[in-house]
DNA sequence: CGGTTTCATCGTAATTTTGCGATAAAAGGA
DNA sequence: TCCTTTTATCGCAAAATTACGATGAAACCG
């Protein structure tokens, strides 16, 4: 046996990628339900998802960046606070690759 | 301020917990390759899935065990081996899911 | 029965993720 | 201007994930 991994990178299309780091981003029991919430109320602060967690301001709002990087969400700053909101756009694409996944 | 964190817990039903696992397991690439890969043959071995990853024996039988505990995928022995293939039923549900997400 | 093939599991490092307090940064009001 | 409100980021500890070699277990073949 030469070589055992002849590569040693995954064989993965910029599509599948992009879809998998949207996967990992609502993998989270805290991340799943922020993007619930944000279903259900489309305009909200900051402070309105921390209220409804159980975890810290900080963490909260680490949890959104994961979000946001993942393109499933984006904030716009609203005076002092940050209004968040889904990604239409991109939470489409995400249910349209999911639809024709096999 | 008394109590900063009233429950300490996540407020999510069992399809949403269901549903989280399914998108855990697809949030790492050698997963989502190993799906793809289903996808294309449905019917393979656990050899084969390891010749096309750039992972250890192991490490390729974690990554399906993973992939069987949230549903995704069921095994069956055949002989000494192991057969592979998607949980149709299940994929189904968790693209139903996703469909009607927002 | 002994040897081979195929795969899952165990034990354990190394890496990543998660969570939090403390600290900035930015906007608005008194 | 100073103070409050709101949020993001930093630094660090704890927990979880990832990866691997080694070891079992189960089926098949001679």
């Amino acid at each position: 046996m030469d070589t055992i991994h002849p590569s040693k990178t995954y064989h993965l299309t910029a599509d599948e990628l992009r879809l998998m780091q949207m996967m990992k981003a609502l993998g989270h029991p805290a991340r799943m339900q922020i993007f619930r919430y944000l279903s259900a109320n489309p305009q909200c602060i900051t402070g309105d998802i921390v209220d409804v967690l159980p975890l810290a301001q900080a963490t909260v709002s680490q949890h959104l960046k994961v979000l946001r990087d993942a393109g499933l969400v984006c904030g716009t700053l609203e005076g002092p606070a940050t209004c968040y909101c889904l990604d239409g756009e991109n939470v489409a694409w995400f249910k349209a690759q999911v639809g024709g996944l096999f």
